[in-house]
Formats: structure tokens, sequence, C-alpha cells
DNA sequence: TTTAAAAATGACAGCGCTGTCAATTTTATT
DNA sequence: AATAAAATTGACAGCGCTGTCATTTTTAAA
């Protein structure tokens, strides 16, 4: 029924050795047979057996991705983007859900990474920005690649996929002030995310860069929650500056803020412009619908994964930094200042 | 480092199949014998290689969860319940995203089934809805689990969890009759969907058993969506016979619903109550929080797992029947009318 | 052409476990 | 106490592949 390397060295008249090179992309086989053994493998639609290699060869064939993410869509999309990558190259995925606060996480990876054959980790936040976590995995001799926030890379102990919230908050910010706006409110997300941190940082350089002069009250702590941007708008519409447009830091904060702009009898878009960030589901579920930035998260991850994996097979430096950055969405949500 | 079936055999003083018996719970091993055998285990950290049972045996160590849910909340909750099952049971997960309505779903699934060796699945709707499909997968030789909706097995196929939609939309309709509402809207899902059946002939009995009249005016056709809800919530307060309450099929619909409500300016609860269904986040995040009914995702999916490894362990009948209600969860946008 | 070096291919062991079946020990029976 | 039956334990092959190293073939150099 399934066909092995056996059937497939016999069909194609070579030894078994010569189809692991050629399945392992090994060099030193020859074009012809290669072609030879390709030939085998479709029509035998054979498939390498993972368990058979993980018990004979040195090689990994598995990642892992550890998520502790309370925005599910986050996670979903981060899953499907990676499975996307291991589907490709013929490699597994091990998922581990975990909750970063818990004190013996640590524990709990090594010991799975040591009883799991794994080649390396895709770390997203807040894993990916925790040094030390990073360093121990290193320690533990697998492959690490980063997802994270920001447009330089924090140190060169393993590659970064690193999204520039940065740069996309510029142009969200930028877009809002091409519409005439110059009192622009900010709600925050939790200030330990490097996101909120890079956001903001995009926010401020954008205003410098118009010759707007920043006001502090203007920017409201929060987290990433549809009640801080309720809480968020109702405290900037009370200030005596008050803003014409509000950047929420994600998609969820700018639903609350629309929210309470409703309930404070607001119009949206006509006397208030609302930004969201992320484009998750959420923005196009608001009314109107949110003028938001695109992190295109599959692609991310894939990238992550596909990345992970080249080092695995040492096809890849170690010092690799992509950069993805999101790319805002005009909806709705934002317009010309029109009272 | 990591130790092997050798290492405990030796510390044990026993054979490796001795080891072999105890870690496989098979019988014919005496209870001094497993003790010697289990203080090895725990003092060697010892753990099964997955690879090397996979290779060696004939039974198989992973179950499969594929879905093709946009809800994310829905898909993680489910994943999370299964891992742990998994992880109590020393089996491995294989993940598959993948779309009901692409034509080669069959194709797809019977490669992947015959090139890992599973043994079994664990179905969501829609998958766990089609007959055919199930019936594919039994002939495939894997063991099958379905999550569902209804209060009846559809047949003996494979075990069934049953999801008691329309004993928890009885609750909540009772719910909104007890505080004195008789004028009922209800939002629906896609007529396809099992759930909104089920939800729907709840909604029904609840109102006959308290004799009151149904009118099919109230009943409106829509879909899981925010948008839905919105719509819906301005059909029927366009109503002759406006209702004082709306029973919406999910939690989306009743935040589009509550949506609707404030720019029609009614207030909820006072002079409109709102109810969910499924007590996702979402349902926590609305103005007022959404009374709804809590579906205990994780747990099912844990239990489904469970189920399946059981059966994968041929210690369960193939019959078996599990029952989970939801649970009706009263939060703020109910209340006795109020005008 | 001959010969050495390099490239391509193959033979074979063994990864860590389970299945089979044989050897041993225990228990029940006479 | 002797014997048969049952329960327990162990020896060993082999799952499908990769790593090592030997062998063969090709290519380059003399």
């Amino acid at each position: 029924m399934k066909a092995t390397i056996n059937d497939v060295a016999k069909q194609a008249g070579v030894s078994i050795k010569t189809v692991s090179r050629v399945m392992n992309n090994e060099p030193s086989v020859r074009q012809p047979t290669r072609e030879k053994v390709m030939d085998a493998v479709k029509s035998l639609n054979y498939q390498p057996n993972l368990a058979a290699r993980n018990l004979a060869g040195t090689k990994a064939y598995s990642i892992a991705f550890i998520y502790d993410n309370p925005n599910a869509y986050y996670v979903i999309d981060m899953q499907n983007g990676i499975l996307a990558a291991c589907k490709k190259q013929g490699f597994e995925l091990l998922i581990h859900p975990c909750s970063s606060k818990s004190t013996n996480i640590l524990e709990e990876i090594t010991n799975m990474v040591k009883h799991s054959r794994i080649a390396g980790l895709v770390l997203t936040p807040p894993f990916s920005e925790m040094p030390d976590f990073v360093q121990h995995l290193l320690d533990l001799d697998v492959d690490v690649v980063r997802i994270m926030s920001g447009d330089v890379a924090p140190d060169e102990l393993a590659p970064c996929i690193m999204v520039n919230d940065h740069q996309a908050a510029m142009s969200i910010t930028q877009h809002l002030i091409d519409l005439g706006h110059t009192n622009i409110g900010f709600i925050a997300g939790q200030s330990e995310h490097m996101s909120t941190v890079e956001r903001l940082r995009g926010y401020k350089q954008a205003l410098k860069l118009n010759n707007i002069k920043l006001d502090e009250r203007l920017i409201i702590d929060g987290e990433y929650s549809f009640e801080s941007g309720v809480h968020g708008a109702k405290q900037l519409m009370a200030e005596d500056n008050r803003p014409t447009a509000i950047f929420s830091c994600n998609d969820e904060i700018a639903a609350g803020a629309l929210f309470a702009s409703r309930l404070m009898g607001i119009s949206i878009p006509e006397q208030l412009s609302i930004t969201g960030f992320e484009n998750s589901p959420f923005s196009r579920q608001t009314w109107p619908r949110l003028t938001t930035a695109n992190q295109p998260n599959p692609k991310i991850a894939e990238g992550a994964a596909t990345l992970l994996i080249a080092q695995a097979r040492k096809q890849a430096a170690k010092n690799i930094i992509t950069q993805y950055t999101p790319q805002l969405i005009v909806r709705d949500s934002t317009s010309q200042i029109n009272e």
C-alpha cells in the first residue's frame, strides 16, 4: 500500500542509499540518476517515513511553535503560516500552548526540546522579546527564529523577522495628517510590548516630520482591549485640546473607541477619525469599517518557519534579518475634518 | 543524555521487553516488577521515543485535528483541549487546516491518513456533519470522534460528542420568558449548520412550553456574523410586533444587534434584552456584557480526544454518546421589561 | 593511452522500540 | 513431592531510514 524507499530503489534500479540522497537533496548524484529516482518517487507517490528518518538520522524534521497569546486570530494566522512552510518542506509541527508567566515554563520547554527531536522553534512575543529565554534555547542546541516588533534587530543571537511597526505607525499617522488632522490622540497597548513602543515611536516621528507639536496629554496609556479603547476615547474627548483623530494601537482598541464615540454622539468619521492596527477580522466587523494597517501574519509566519528550516539545514546564516512593514488599509473610519 | 529503554532495563534489572510491557500497560507483568520498572523510569526521566514506537509497532500514537472554521476562538479552544488530552496520553497531534469546500479535500485527508500513521481524527462541524466524509474515513480504517450539535446521535458510525444546543437554547429562551418577555426575536445563523437548527428548535419549544404563540416574522434568517446581527436587529425593530428581546444565534450576532440598537437609540437592557450564544471572549467585550450560554469547548475537545485515544486502544465502545449542555450565563444584556 | 584524483554509488550496521515466540518461573493439581 | 498448566519474562528480528565507509565509475592530468 504505502511505498517504501525500497520500492523506489527497485523501480529506479538504484540502491536505497541513492534514493535517500535524492530525497535529501544531497550532492553527488548525477542528474540522470536523480531524474530516474524522482520519476519512481512520483509514480509510487512515495513519501519518506518521518519516524524512520527521525530514528535513523541525526537531523531533525520537526519544528515547534509555542504560544502564549490571548489573541486567537493572531495565533491561528501564525500557525497556518508555519504549517504551510512545514508542509512544503516535509517537516512536522509541534504545537505547545503555554503561559509565559508560569514559573516552570523554562523546564517545560526544555523537556519538550530534549524529548522530541526538534530542529528549532518559532518564537512570537512575548517569548521572542525575552533574551534570556532565547539564549537558554540556543544553549539547548536548537535553532530559533524570532518574530518581533522593531526595525533593528536587538542582537545577533538568532535571526529576527522584524515587523516594522514604527514605519507602519508613521504611515497611519501620515494618512491622518494628510487628511488635515493635527490633533491626533494615541491610545496605547501595554507598554511592555515592543509593538506598543514602536507604534508610539512611529506616531511621534510622523508628527515631528510634519512639524506638529506633540501634546503628551493626547497619549493615553492602555492595553490591547476593547475596554481600553472605550476608556481611552472618553478620556481623550474630555480633553480641552480635543483630538479630531485617534490612533489606536490595535483594532480592538479602535473598536472600543468607535463604540465610545457612538455613546458620546460623535459620528465617525465625520467628526472624528479613528484608526486601528493589525487588520484583524475584527476591523471589518465594526461600523464603519476600520482604517488600519495590515500585518500579513500568515506570510510572516511562513517566512519565519521557512527560514528556521533553512537554518536547521545549515542553509542560512545566523544573522539574517527580514523586515515586513504592515501596509495602510484605508477604509471608512477616517476622513477629512468636516465640522 | 536522553534515557532509552535500554537504560531503564539495565537499571531495573529486567529485559527491555518487560520495560516495553510496562510502558504500554500490558498485562502479564507482576506488580513488583512493574514497580521496579516504574522507579527506574522516574529516576531516569524516561519517555519512550515516539519515532521508534511508530516504526517498530503496529499501533499509532497520533491523532489528527482538521479544521475549517473562520472562528479562531473556537479553533484555538478545541486545539488546546485536544492537546491537553494528547499530552496526558503521550500522543501526538497532527494539525490540518483546510477548506471543506475544496474539491480535493477528500484526497488531501486520505493522503494524510495514509502517510502519517494516524489512530483517528477529531471532527468538528462542518466535517462532523458530513456522513459520507465520516464513512470515507472509517473505510480508511481510522477511528473518528465527532463533535456536533444535537441531542440525538444521527447514527452509530462513530462516537459522537453531542452539544445540546437545543437544551441550551431552551434555557436562554426560558430565561427571557422568566423576565417577562413574550415577544422574542430570533436571529439565526446559517441554516446549513446543525447548531442553527438546534438552537431554533430549542427557542420554539420553550415558547410552546410557555404557551406563547410563535410569530414567524420574528425569526430572521442570518449567518454567524456581526453584520447579520446589525441587519437582523434593524429588521426586527421595524416590525409592527416589535420584540422586547432578541435571541441571537451566537455572540457575534448579538454584538451586531447590540450595536444596531445603540444606533436606533434603544437602550440595552432597559428597552430591549439581547442574548448571545457561545460565551466567546467577544461576549465580554461588548457593552453591556452579554447574557449568553457557555460552551466549554476545551473540555469538550479534551473529552473527544480522550475518547478517540481510548478507541484507538480498543478500550472504548464504538457507540458512545457523550452530551454537553451549554450553561446559561446571565450578564448585563438582559432584564425585565421596563418601559 | 595510462594513472591518479574525484565523483558517484552501494553495502551494511544500527537508531529505539515492538511483535513473535521460546524459555523460564510460578501456581494449581494430583 | 511430582507434574501439568498458566503466568511471566526474555532473546531476537526487523520496522524504514540515514551515517559510515568501501567500491565502482567518471573525469582530469600526465
